[in-house]
DNA sequence: GTCTATACGTGGATAGAC
DNA sequence: GTCTATCCACGTATAGAC
Protein backbone atom coordinates (compact mmCIF):
# COMPACT_ATOMS: atom_id res chain seq x y z
CA UNK A 1 0.00 0.00 0.00
CA UNK A 2 1.82 2.93 -1.08
CA UNK A 3 1.01 5.97 0.96
CA UNK A 4 1.15 9.14 -1.22
CA UNK A 5 -1.77 7.73 -2.85
CA UNK A 6 -3.85 10.58 -4.74
CA UNK A 7 -6.36 11.86 -2.88
CA UNK A 8 -10.14 12.38 -4.26
CA UNK A 9 -12.29 15.63 -4.50
CA UNK A 10 -11.60 17.79 -1.37
CA UNK A 11 -16.04 18.61 -1.79
CA UNK A 12 -16.49 14.33 -1.91
CA UNK A 13 -13.85 13.76 1.05
CA UNK A 14 -15.24 16.42 3.52
CA UNK A 15 -18.76 14.94 2.69
CA UNK A 16 -17.78 11.05 3.84
CA UNK A 17 -15.60 12.81 6.60
CA UNK A 18 -18.37 14.45 7.72
CA UNK A 19 -20.98 11.45 7.55
CA UNK A 20 -18.15 8.79 9.10
CA UNK A 21 -17.81 11.44 12.01
CA UNK A 22 -21.68 11.47 12.46
CA UNK A 23 -21.84 7.71 12.68
CA UNK A 24 -19.02 7.38 14.37
CA UNK A 25 -20.78 9.79 17.09
CA UNK A 26 -23.62 7.80 17.59
CA UNK A 27 -23.24 4.36 17.18
CA UNK A 28 -19.04 4.23 18.07
CA UNK A 29 -16.66 2.03 16.01
CA UNK A 30 -18.24 -1.29 15.80
CA UNK A 31 -21.66 -0.41 15.06
CA UNK A 32 -21.52 2.46 12.55
CA UNK A 33 -20.77 0.19 9.21
CA UNK A 34 -18.94 1.98 6.00
CA UNK A 35 -22.49 0.87 4.02
CA UNK A 36 -23.96 3.06 6.44
CA UNK A 37 -22.16 5.76 6.27
CA UNK A 38 -21.59 5.88 2.21
CA UNK A 39 -25.06 5.99 2.10
CA UNK A 40 -25.43 9.11 4.63
CA UNK A 41 -22.67 10.56 2.05
CA UNK A 42 -24.53 9.79 -0.87
CA UNK A 43 -21.81 8.13 -2.07
CA UNK A 44 -20.90 3.78 -3.10
CA UNK A 45 -19.13 2.29 0.13
CA UNK A 46 -16.20 1.11 -2.09
CA UNK A 47 -15.40 5.08 -2.57
CA UNK A 48 -14.87 5.19 1.11
CA UNK A 49 -12.31 2.45 0.58
CA UNK A 50 -10.78 4.20 -2.46
CA UNK A 51 -10.29 7.40 -0.39
CA UNK A 52 -9.20 5.85 3.13
CA UNK A 53 -7.60 2.52 2.76
CA UNK A 54 -9.40 1.04 5.91
CA UNK A 55 -12.13 1.82 8.35
CA UNK A 56 -9.28 2.68 10.97
CA UNK A 57 -7.84 5.31 8.80
CA UNK A 58 -11.16 6.95 8.45
CA UNK A 59 -12.09 6.52 12.17
CA UNK A 60 -9.10 8.42 12.97
CA UNK A 61 -9.17 10.87 9.68
CA UNK A 62 -13.02 11.62 11.09
CA UNK A 63 -11.95 12.28 14.69
CA UNK A 64 -8.95 14.28 13.64
CA UNK A 65 -6.81 13.43 17.10
CA UNK A 66 -4.40 15.62 16.76
CA UNK A 67 -6.76 18.66 16.65
CA UNK A 68 -8.64 17.90 19.78
CA UNK A 69 -5.14 17.38 21.40
CA UNK A 70 -3.97 20.67 20.19
CA UNK A 71 -6.82 22.60 20.91
CA UNK A 72 -7.02 21.37 24.93
CA UNK A 73 -3.40 21.91 25.58
CA UNK A 74 -4.10 25.54 23.89
CA UNK A 75 -6.99 26.18 26.00
CA UNK A 76 -5.56 24.51 28.95
CA UNK A 77 -2.17 26.79 28.28
CA UNK A 78 -4.46 29.67 27.60
CA UNK A 79 -6.34 29.49 30.96
CA UNK A 80 -3.36 30.92 32.93
CA UNK A 81 -0.30 29.97 34.04
CA UNK A 82 0.70 28.89 37.50
CA UNK A 83 -2.58 29.81 39.94
CA UNK A 84 -2.77 26.47 41.74
CA UNK A 85 -6.04 27.16 43.78
CA UNK A 86 -7.67 27.95 40.87
CA UNK A 87 -6.58 25.29 38.66
CA UNK A 88 -9.57 23.06 38.81
CA UNK A 89 -11.41 25.94 37.62
CA UNK A 90 -9.36 26.28 34.82
CA UNK A 91 -9.44 22.74 33.70
CA UNK A 92 -13.02 22.68 34.11
CA UNK A 93 -13.53 25.58 32.11
CA UNK A 94 -11.39 24.45 29.41
CA UNK A 95 -12.76 20.99 28.91
CA UNK A 96 -16.60 21.79 29.53
CA UNK A 97 -16.07 24.99 27.18
CA UNK A 98 -14.04 23.01 24.48
CA UNK A 99 -16.78 20.29 24.15
CA UNK A 100 -19.63 22.72 24.16
CA UNK A 101 -18.33 25.87 21.98
CA UNK A 102 -16.00 24.12 19.81
CA UNK A 103 -16.43 21.39 16.77
CA UNK A 104 -14.87 18.73 18.95
CA UNK A 105 -17.73 17.35 20.82
CA UNK A 106 -18.84 14.82 18.79
CA UNK A 107 -14.90 13.43 17.88
CA UNK A 108 -14.56 13.41 21.65
CA UNK A 109 -18.54 11.39 21.72
CA UNK A 110 -17.13 8.71 19.51
CA UNK A 111 -13.90 8.08 21.46
CA UNK A 112 -15.75 7.60 24.43
CA UNK A 113 -18.12 5.46 22.48
CA UNK A 114 -15.59 3.50 20.78
CA UNK A 115 -13.08 3.18 23.97
CA UNK A 116 -15.77 0.89 25.44
CA UNK A 117 -15.60 -1.56 22.92
CA UNK A 118 -12.44 -1.16 20.73
CA UNK A 119 -9.14 -1.65 22.67
CA UNK A 120 -6.91 0.35 20.51
CA UNK A 121 -9.49 3.09 20.86
CA UNK A 122 -9.39 3.14 24.74
CA UNK A 123 -5.63 2.83 24.34
CA UNK A 124 -5.74 6.10 22.44
CA UNK A 125 -7.68 7.73 25.21
CA UNK A 126 -6.05 6.87 27.58
CA UNK A 127 -2.95 8.05 26.42
CA UNK A 128 -4.63 11.23 25.61
CA UNK A 129 -6.18 11.83 29.01
CA UNK A 130 -2.92 11.14 30.41
CA UNK A 131 -0.54 12.79 28.73
CA UNK A 132 -3.13 16.05 28.39
CA UNK A 133 -3.94 16.34 31.77
CA UNK A 134 -1.39 14.79 33.84
CA UNK A 135 1.33 17.37 31.73
CA UNK A 136 -0.51 20.19 32.59
CA UNK A 137 -0.99 19.12 36.61
CA UNK A 138 2.15 18.85 37.33
CA UNK A 139 3.64 21.95 35.37
CA UNK A 140 1.96 23.70 38.32
CA UNK A 141 1.31 21.35 40.67
CA UNK A 142 3.54 20.62 44.15
CA UNK A 143 0.97 18.55 45.68
CA UNK A 144 2.13 14.39 46.18
CA UNK A 145 0.80 11.92 43.83
CA UNK A 146 0.14 14.29 40.75
CA UNK A 147 -0.64 10.81 38.42
CA UNK A 148 -3.20 9.77 40.89
CA UNK A 149 -5.14 13.22 41.21
CA UNK A 150 -4.96 13.19 37.11
CA UNK A 151 -6.41 10.12 36.89
CA UNK A 152 -9.28 11.20 39.61
CA UNK A 153 -9.90 14.99 37.10
CA UNK A 154 -9.77 12.50 34.04
CA UNK A 155 -12.41 9.77 35.74
CA UNK A 156 -14.98 13.04 36.66
CA UNK A 157 -14.40 14.48 33.31
CA UNK A 158 -15.12 10.99 32.09
CA UNK A 159 -17.89 10.82 33.74
CA UNK A 160 -20.12 14.07 32.57
CA UNK A 161 -19.36 13.27 29.02
CA UNK A 162 -20.50 10.00 29.46
CA UNK A 163 -23.40 10.99 31.25
CA UNK A 164 -24.16 13.68 28.80
CA UNK A 165 -23.41 12.50 25.35
CA UNK A 166 -23.46 8.85 25.30
CA UNK A 167 -26.27 7.86 28.65
CA UNK A 168 -27.82 11.50 27.97
CA UNK A 169 -28.80 11.70 31.54
CA UNK A 170 -30.84 14.32 32.27
CA UNK A 171 -30.76 17.00 34.02
CA UNK A 172 -27.30 16.56 33.27
CA UNK A 173 -27.48 16.18 29.84
CA UNK A 174 -29.25 19.91 29.29
CA UNK A 175 -27.62 21.77 32.00
CA UNK A 176 -25.88 25.04 30.93
CA UNK A 177 -21.84 24.37 30.16
CA UNK A 178 -21.22 26.74 32.04
CA UNK A 179 -22.65 25.83 35.02
CA UNK A 180 -21.63 22.43 34.56
CA UNK A 181 -18.23 23.99 34.37
CA UNK A 182 -18.61 25.71 37.91
CA UNK A 183 -20.42 23.02 39.80
CA UNK A 184 -17.42 20.05 38.66
CA UNK A 185 -14.80 22.79 39.42
CA UNK A 186 -14.50 22.75 43.14
CA UNK A 187 -14.69 18.78 42.33
CA UNK A 188 -11.48 19.05 40.39
CA UNK A 189 -9.36 21.27 42.69
CA UNK A 190 -10.08 18.55 45.61
CA UNK A 191 -8.89 16.34 43.49
CA UNK A 192 -5.88 18.79 42.53
CA UNK A 193 -5.09 20.07 46.07
CA UNK A 194 -6.85 18.29 48.61
CA UNK A 195 -6.27 16.08 50.97
CA UNK A 196 -6.92 12.32 49.27
CA UNK A 197 -7.72 10.65 52.68
CA UNK A 198 -4.70 8.68 52.71
CA UNK A 199 -4.14 8.95 56.60
CA UNK A 200 -7.90 9.50 57.94
CA UNK A 201 -10.19 7.18 59.14
CA UNK A 202 -13.03 6.40 56.15
CA UNK A 203 -15.85 8.12 58.57
CA UNK A 204 -14.06 11.28 59.11
CA UNK A 205 -13.46 13.45 56.12
CA UNK A 206 -10.85 16.28 56.24
CA UNK A 207 -12.83 19.51 55.71
CA UNK A 208 -13.30 19.96 52.13
CA UNK A 209 -11.38 23.20 50.44
CA UNK A 210 -14.30 24.75 49.37
CA UNK A 211 -16.34 24.63 52.47
CA UNK B 1 -13.34 -19.69 33.08
CA UNK B 2 -13.20 -23.64 31.71
CA UNK B 3 -12.42 -24.88 28.56
CA UNK B 4 -12.93 -27.77 26.71
CA UNK B 5 -16.16 -28.69 28.26
CA UNK B 6 -17.90 -31.93 27.28
CA UNK B 7 -20.58 -33.79 26.94
CA UNK B 8 -22.13 -35.64 29.90
CA UNK B 9 -21.86 -32.95 32.29
CA UNK B 10 -25.06 -31.41 33.76
CA UNK B 11 -24.27 -27.87 34.61
CA UNK B 12 -24.17 -26.36 30.78
CA UNK B 13 -26.80 -23.73 31.52
CA UNK B 14 -24.30 -22.15 34.21
CA UNK B 15 -21.18 -22.89 32.50
CA UNK B 16 -22.52 -21.03 29.25
CA UNK B 17 -23.77 -17.99 31.66
CA UNK B 18 -20.09 -17.70 33.16
CA UNK B 19 -18.63 -17.81 29.72
CA UNK B 20 -20.98 -15.30 28.67
CA UNK B 21 -20.70 -12.92 31.37
CA UNK B 22 -16.71 -12.89 30.59
CA UNK B 23 -17.60 -12.21 27.12
CA UNK B 24 -20.41 -9.40 27.76
CA UNK B 25 -17.44 -7.92 30.39
CA UNK B 26 -14.45 -7.96 28.75
CA UNK B 27 -15.76 -7.08 25.19
CA UNK B 28 -19.07 -5.63 25.77
CA UNK B 29 -22.46 -6.57 23.62
CA UNK B 30 -21.28 -6.22 20.15
CA UNK B 31 -17.84 -7.91 19.74
CA UNK B 32 -18.99 -10.19 22.23
CA UNK B 33 -20.13 -13.36 19.95
CA UNK B 34 -22.22 -16.39 21.07
CA UNK B 35 -19.41 -18.58 18.56
CA UNK B 36 -16.87 -17.39 21.54
CA UNK B 37 -19.01 -17.84 24.34
CA UNK B 38 -20.16 -21.49 23.10
CA UNK B 39 -15.79 -22.18 22.21
CA UNK B 40 -15.23 -20.68 25.85
CA UNK B 41 -18.42 -23.03 27.41
CA UNK B 42 -16.90 -25.63 25.35
CA UNK B 43 -20.29 -26.58 24.10
CA UNK B 44 -21.89 -26.22 20.52
CA UNK B 45 -23.59 -22.19 19.38
CA UNK B 46 -26.61 -23.81 18.98
CA UNK B 47 -26.69 -25.17 22.66
CA UNK B 48 -26.94 -21.18 23.82
CA UNK B 49 -29.93 -20.36 21.32
CA UNK B 50 -31.42 -23.55 22.94
CA UNK B 51 -31.33 -22.57 26.30
CA UNK B 52 -31.33 -18.72 25.74
CA UNK B 53 -33.93 -18.12 22.72
CA UNK B 54 -31.55 -14.93 21.37
CA UNK B 55 -28.44 -13.03 22.29
CA UNK B 56 -30.72 -10.25 24.52
CA UNK B 57 -31.89 -12.81 26.72
CA UNK B 58 -28.47 -14.52 27.16
CA UNK B 59 -27.36 -11.43 27.94
CA UNK B 60 -29.72 -9.95 30.32
CA UNK B 61 -29.70 -13.33 32.16
CA UNK B 62 -25.95 -13.29 32.43
CA UNK B 63 -25.93 -10.10 33.83
CA UNK B 64 -29.03 -10.83 36.15
CA UNK B 65 -29.42 -7.25 36.25
CA UNK B 66 -31.77 -7.38 39.04
CA UNK B 67 -29.71 -8.56 41.54
CA UNK B 68 -27.45 -6.19 41.04
CA UNK B 69 -30.41 -3.50 41.10
CA UNK B 70 -31.67 -5.34 44.98
CA UNK B 71 -27.80 -5.53 46.22
CA UNK B 72 -27.51 -1.74 45.70
CA UNK B 73 -30.63 -0.89 46.59
CA UNK B 74 -29.74 -3.24 49.87
CA UNK B 75 -26.43 -1.62 50.25
CA UNK B 76 -27.72 1.67 50.29
CA UNK B 77 -30.71 1.45 52.36
CA UNK B 78 -27.92 -0.34 55.16
CA UNK B 79 -25.93 2.17 54.66
CA UNK B 80 -28.07 3.89 57.47
CA UNK B 81 -31.00 6.70 57.12
CA UNK B 82 -31.30 9.81 57.15
CA UNK B 83 -27.78 11.11 57.73
CA UNK B 84 -27.79 14.29 55.35
CA UNK B 85 -23.94 15.08 55.40
CA UNK B 86 -22.84 12.06 55.49
CA UNK B 87 -25.28 10.59 52.92
CA UNK B 88 -22.21 11.18 50.11
CA UNK B 89 -19.23 9.33 52.33
CA UNK B 90 -22.59 6.44 52.55
CA UNK B 91 -23.29 6.44 48.55
CA UNK B 92 -19.26 6.19 48.11
CA UNK B 93 -18.64 3.47 50.37
CA UNK B 94 -21.73 1.09 48.94
CA UNK B 95 -21.32 1.76 45.06
CA UNK B 96 -17.30 1.50 45.42
CA UNK B 97 -17.58 -1.45 47.88
CA UNK B 98 -20.70 -3.05 45.83
CA UNK B 99 -18.09 -2.87 42.87
CA UNK B 100 -15.13 -4.35 44.71
CA UNK B 101 -15.92 -6.93 47.14
CA UNK B 102 -19.30 -8.84 45.20
CA UNK B 103 -19.37 -10.85 42.23
CA UNK B 104 -20.86 -7.85 40.62
CA UNK B 105 -18.09 -6.06 39.07
CA UNK B 106 -18.24 -7.94 35.29
CA UNK B 107 -21.56 -7.28 35.48
CA UNK B 108 -21.55 -4.00 35.58
CA UNK B 109 -18.30 -3.82 33.91
CA UNK B 110 -20.72 -5.40 30.90
CA UNK B 111 -23.11 -3.01 31.57
CA UNK B 112 -21.49 0.34 31.37
CA UNK B 113 -19.10 -1.35 27.99
CA UNK B 114 -22.04 -2.33 26.23
CA UNK B 115 -24.47 0.99 26.98
CA UNK B 116 -21.10 3.09 25.44
CA UNK B 117 -22.87 0.99 21.89
CA UNK B 118 -26.14 -0.12 22.66
CA UNK B 119 -28.96 1.69 22.67
CA UNK B 120 -31.10 -0.54 24.81
CA UNK B 121 -28.72 -1.23 27.14
CA UNK B 122 -27.86 2.60 27.14
CA UNK B 123 -31.69 3.48 28.59
CA UNK B 124 -31.44 0.37 30.64
CA UNK B 125 -28.40 1.96 32.69
CA UNK B 126 -29.82 5.23 32.49
CA UNK B 127 -32.62 4.38 34.06
CA UNK B 128 -31.03 2.21 37.22
CA UNK B 129 -29.06 5.30 37.83
CA UNK B 130 -31.60 7.44 38.13
CA UNK B 131 -34.30 5.66 39.95
CA UNK B 132 -31.61 3.98 42.39
CA UNK B 133 -29.78 6.89 43.51
CA UNK B 134 -32.19 9.61 42.91
CA UNK B 135 -34.51 7.39 45.55
CA UNK B 136 -31.98 7.09 47.91
CA UNK B 137 -30.85 10.72 47.58
CA UNK B 138 -34.76 12.09 47.66
CA UNK B 139 -35.32 9.77 50.81
CA UNK B 140 -33.35 11.72 52.38
CA UNK B 141 -32.15 14.88 51.16
CA UNK B 142 -33.92 18.49 51.50
CA UNK B 143 -31.56 20.17 49.18
CA UNK B 144 -32.97 21.89 45.43
CA UNK B 145 -32.80 20.03 42.23
CA UNK B 146 -32.31 16.33 43.64
CA UNK B 147 -32.24 15.37 40.00
CA UNK B 148 -29.55 17.37 39.18
CA UNK B 149 -27.86 16.47 41.72
CA UNK B 150 -28.39 12.51 41.42
CA UNK B 151 -27.47 13.07 38.05
CA UNK B 152 -24.22 14.53 38.84
CA UNK B 153 -23.56 11.77 41.34
CA UNK B 154 -23.90 9.48 38.84
CA UNK B 155 -21.65 11.05 36.60
CA UNK B 156 -18.80 10.70 39.25
CA UNK B 157 -19.65 7.02 39.79
CA UNK B 158 -19.81 6.53 36.27
CA UNK B 159 -16.78 7.92 35.62
CA UNK B 160 -14.71 6.17 38.58
CA UNK B 161 -15.93 2.81 36.84
CA UNK B 162 -14.59 3.74 33.18
CA UNK B 163 -11.80 4.89 34.48
CA UNK B 164 -10.97 1.75 36.22
CA UNK B 165 -12.54 -1.14 34.40
CA UNK B 166 -12.85 0.00 30.89
CA UNK B 167 -10.14 2.50 30.57
CA UNK B 168 -7.97 0.78 33.19
CA UNK B 169 -6.31 4.25 34.05
CA UNK B 170 -3.68 3.53 35.97
CA UNK B 171 -2.74 4.45 38.63
CA UNK B 172 -6.52 4.48 39.33
CA UNK B 173 -6.93 1.30 38.20
CA UNK B 174 -5.27 -0.29 40.99
CA UNK B 175 -6.59 1.97 43.98
CA UNK B 176 -7.43 0.56 46.83
CA UNK B 177 -11.01 0.50 47.06
CA UNK B 178 -11.44 1.66 50.37
CA UNK B 179 -8.98 5.06 49.12
CA UNK B 180 -11.30 5.54 46.28
CA UNK B 181 -13.93 5.86 48.35
CA UNK B 182 -12.60 7.97 51.11
CA UNK B 183 -11.36 10.35 48.26
CA UNK B 184 -14.85 10.86 46.26
CA UNK B 185 -17.15 10.58 48.86
CA UNK B 186 -16.41 14.31 49.57
CA UNK B 187 -17.40 15.61 46.16
CA UNK B 188 -20.35 13.49 46.69
CA UNK B 189 -21.20 15.24 49.12
CA UNK B 190 -20.17 18.53 47.64
CA UNK B 191 -22.49 17.00 44.51
CA UNK B 192 -25.44 16.18 47.35
CA UNK B 193 -25.29 19.24 49.72
CA UNK B 194 -23.06 21.72 48.72
CA UNK B 195 -23.89 25.57 46.69
CA UNK B 196 -24.60 24.14 42.67
CA UNK B 197 -23.37 27.39 41.40
CA UNK B 198 -26.34 28.97 40.53
CA UNK B 199 -28.46 26.41 39.27
CA UNK B 200 -31.57 28.07 39.95
CA UNK B 201 -29.71 31.51 40.24
CA UNK B 202 -29.06 32.84 36.70
CA UNK B 203 -28.26 36.42 38.37
CA UNK B 204 -25.66 34.90 40.01
CA UNK B 205 -23.82 33.38 36.77
CA UNK B 206 -20.31 34.87 35.55
CA UNK B 207 -18.87 34.86 31.71
CA UNK B 208 -17.72 31.85 31.11
CA UNK B 209 -14.36 32.79 28.61
CA UNK B 210 -15.46 31.09 25.78
CA UNK B 211 -18.64 32.53 25.42
C1' DG C 1 -13.22 9.40 -10.42
C1' DT C 2 -17.19 6.69 -9.78
C1' DC C 3 -19.88 2.71 -9.71
C1' DT C 4 -21.21 -2.58 -10.31
C1' DA C 5 -20.28 -6.88 -8.99
C1' DT C 6 -18.46 -9.83 -6.03
C1' DA C 7 -15.29 -12.25 -2.89
C1' DC C 8 -14.69 -13.67 1.75
C1' DG C 9 -15.38 -13.86 6.38
C1' DT C 10 -18.49 -13.57 10.40
C1' DG C 11 -22.52 -13.53 13.22
C1' DG C 12 -27.21 -14.79 14.72
C1' DA C 13 -30.52 -18.14 14.21
C1' DT C 14 -33.08 -22.63 12.39
C1' DA C 15 -34.05 -27.61 11.17
C1' DG C 16 -33.37 -32.00 12.01
C1' DA C 17 -30.51 -36.29 12.87
C1' DC C 18 -28.84 -39.07 16.76
C1' DG D 1 -29.60 -32.82 25.22
C1' DT D 2 -26.17 -32.35 21.87
C1' DC D 3 -24.39 -31.88 17.48
C1' DT D 4 -24.15 -31.27 12.06
C1' DA D 5 -25.44 -28.77 8.53
C1' DT D 6 -27.22 -24.84 6.78
C1' DC D 7 -29.49 -20.32 5.92
C1' DC D 8 -29.36 -15.55 5.56
C1' DA D 9 -27.97 -10.92 6.47
C1' DC D 10 -24.23 -8.00 7.12
C1' DG D 11 -19.43 -6.00 6.99
C1' DT D 12 -14.90 -5.16 5.03
C1' DA D 13 -12.45 -5.19 1.11
C1' DT D 14 -11.04 -6.08 -3.98
C1' DA D 15 -11.32 -6.19 -9.13
C1' DG D 16 -12.59 -4.17 -12.93
C1' DA D 17 -15.92 -1.83 -16.11
C1' DC D 18 -17.46 2.84 -17.57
Amino acid sequence: MPRGRRRGSPPTRQTILAAALGRFTNEGYDRASLRDIATDAGVDPSLIIHYFSNKETLFAEALHLPRISEALHRTLEAAGPGSEEELGAHIAQALVGLLEVSTLAPAVTALIRSAASNEDVSRILREFLTRTILRRITASLTAPDPAFRAALVASQVLGVMMARFVLRLEPLASADPGLLARVIAPNLQHYLTGDLGGYNHPERQSAPPWS
